[in-house]
DNA sequence: GCACCATTTGTGAAATTTCACAAATCGGTG
DNA sequence: CACCGATTTGTGAAATTTCACAAATGGTGC
């Protein structure tokens, strides 16, 4: 059966979609080819029934975020890229997708992409599976020759991609002209996103990372680089078309690497939107020094995603250094410390989540655990060590201001 | 009788004290000179009755703090300066001065020195005015040459102060042989003062600056030097014998120089109290950040005097380059100051002061004169615009000190 | 053990802040 | 001029904070 399926594909394709043809034509059903981003690369037009999630594949040109989804939580991608024979889907109607056979395209376990096979009334069988792993050693030949080609391409991207990071192009009319050439259209507006592994990234990780980079469809990613343990990328929000579609697309992000790829401990930063291309190294520095931020953030403090939500910190480096320079330690609060060693009390403490709850007694003395009394208690005592007033705004700044450095610079 | 006096002092006297005995003798009373600074320079130990002012003026080796005010506040002083004839001074119960003739050493106008005689029991008259005149005429060419021998010292401290100032001396040791040449004490701590005028400082106006800070009592100066407009020195606080002697101090001198010498406007910064004295340099560069400081603050927050007391201020510098380097405009205050653009409000200035007062409603809507739902209504509107949460405290934090900076660099 | 001091906790009244709601005011618009 | 929405002010009850006082706890030195 498998040879007389292999000699089905003696012949040559001028085309993918002359290939999907083909598979459709035998197969009596609605063949879809995608890459390995979940991309649609070819598909058969014939007359025959369709469900919606093929539908909305064609139309988006890409199989939509929650099919992929779906298809990872219920352990079928992953069978695909284990096995090497096809696998049958059964219906999912929840997101559309009627029941099917799909198999993995591959290129010594490299995933070059997928071909989906639709059941319509004719039931698939054993032996069309046999034909559609064939089909699949078929595509490989061809999805390959396409790939270097994409390879070549990407190169150039990269290239320019860290020409725009470096400010080393300027002239806005340039860049359009560039972008013209490689995208149908410009982003409206688009921030770089950093993110930084603990390590160098290996080739594996950067493809599992680009998979969900590219199958989200919270962002467009325009541009996509790593260098050691850091990848880069140019992305427009897209839904929704503001901030928080890069937020999403982040959270959705760090979820999924540990859920489908158990890649923990990545750190992201973002910098600001522009409408500017010129200004992509701006939002890559920016990005950078979120990620400076977030690493230098003690542990409780949930990280930052946007350079704009930096608030102070965003001095953060200026200060530390300046800091460093005067390398003097705040006289009070040294005191203060010196206080709490000889006598086993706890006021630096108490000063610090008295004023990261903004003066709130009640809340920093449920934060830490103690009656509200003992709290006002502490804040006097402190009040008095170091002689200043906590009711006055600019002491307060200053304070936590300090406090906040002092955590910073360890 | 001008002659007959002037014959007098026809002979030579090897030392300033035979020649207030000398005096004394001739006016049967106890005589007391001193310096332009009110430093005792030689007393007659004529056996007479003595009142306490004298006592504690040959005691302390200077006149009295609360004695020269005194004389100041009475018109003493200033008619001395005024005419070149003696002035008879009425006894003062209150500062312990008994009835005497006083008389200026002038040179071309300019003080030396002063001629104290007191009235003992035998009443002091017209012919001793001229007696004293005469004395003072001789007593300038004595003093003139104490005062070059002085310069010429002077001007070597003054080298050496600077040569502090800019670190060049820096091994403690070197410091402490230097400073037990000039003084017979090295001070336990001492602070650089830095004043800054306007204009730059001309010799009558440093002369008098001298005289007020030679003549307090609040601290004791050790070097004392001036460069353009500004005059720099080396206190030691004394009554109190800490910082607040040096505030104490300064908060006279401004008052004095008001009141005196009719100079307003003067700048002060004061550097942190060092009991190192290779730390000068530190505490210069301190006192010079406190001015630096206080002339970019808006006129309505009083002017910081020590360099501890500047809290987050310290940092303002390095704020201020990093915030232009980025050059970039907080875009929710940006927004905000658009909003108030446009619909002709003052949320602004609302959000400045409720954070200036520390999230106080109440205090914050009084120092604005407006209802406190008003104040309430308008943060709440705020908070929608900026979309942030004006009870987290580094959100309040962040604010501030952007609102700051702003103010600053203007 | 005891006295002493600093610290913690508990209690309740007084002061202050917050909040919802309503009425008044104001600027611009059709 | 009436109307609309945004803003300001007024009112009072509910919630929260502050404060003074007292009692309990705990460690230290004699």
């Amino acid at each position: 059966m498998s040879q007389e399926a292999s000699r089905l594909f003696e012949r040559s394709f001028s085309s993918l979609e002359e290939f999907a043809d083909f598979i459709s034509e035998k197969l009596q059903a609605p063949v879809t080819i995608e890459d390995s981003n979940h991309r649609l690369l070819a598909y058969s037009t014939h007359e025959e029934h369709t469900d919606s999630a093929r539908v909305s594949t064609i139309i988006g040109r890409r199989v939509p975020e929650q099919v992929i989804n779906k298809l990872w939580r219920e352990g079928i991608i992953p069978s695909l890229h284990k096995q090497n024979t096809s696998v049958k889907i059964p219906e999912i109607a929840e997101i559309g997708l009627g029941s099917r056979m799909a198999v993995a395209i591959k290129k010594k376990q490299e995933i070059l992409g997928y071909i989906w096979v639709l059941e319509g009334e004719r039931a698939l069988r054993e032996d069309d599976a046999a034909v559609l792993e064939v089909a699949s050693e078929k595509a490989a030949t061809q999805l390959q020759q396409v790939q270097t080609r994409n390879k070549e391409e990407e190169r150039g991207r990269q290239e320019y991609f860290w020409r725009l990071l470096t400010g080393d192009v300027q002239k806005e009319e340039d860049i359009e002209r560039q972008m013209r050439e490689w995208f149908p259209v410009s982003p409206r507006t688009a921030a770089v996103i950093v993110l930084e592994a603990e390590e160098p990234i290996s080739e594996s990780m950067y493809k599992k990372i680009t998979y969900l980079v590219t199958t989200s469809q919270k962002v467009k990613c325009y541009f996509q680089t790593r260098v050691q343990q850091l990848i880069v990328m140019l992305a427009e929000p897209v839904y929704p078309p503001d901030r928080e579609g890069i937020r999403w697309f982040l959270e959705d992000f760090i979820v999924l690497l540990k859920e489908r790829f158990q890649i923990e401990q990545m750190e992201a930063g973002t910098g600001r939107l522009y409408s500017s291309l010129a200004s992509i190294k701006n939002s890559y520095e920016e990005a950078m020094e979120v990620i400076h931020v977030n690493k230098k953030l003690p542990a409780e403090r949930k990280p930052f995603v946007f350079y704009h939500e930096l608030g102070f910190y965003r001095y953060a480096e200026a200060l530390i250094e300046q800091k460093n320079k005067q390398n003097m330690l705040h006289p009070e609060l040294e005191a203060l410390k010196q206080y709490d060693f000889r006598h086993n009390t706890e006021l630096f403490q108490s000063l610090a989540v008295f004023l990261r709850h903004d003066g709130n007694m009640k809340k920093a003395s449920e934060s830490l655990h103690i009656h509200v009394n003992t709290m006002a208690y502490r804040i006097k005592r402190v009040e008095e060590i170091i002689k200043k007033d906590l009711k006055d705004a600019y002491e307060k700044l200053s304070l936590l201001l300090e406090i906040s450095l002092d955590e910073m610079n360890k």
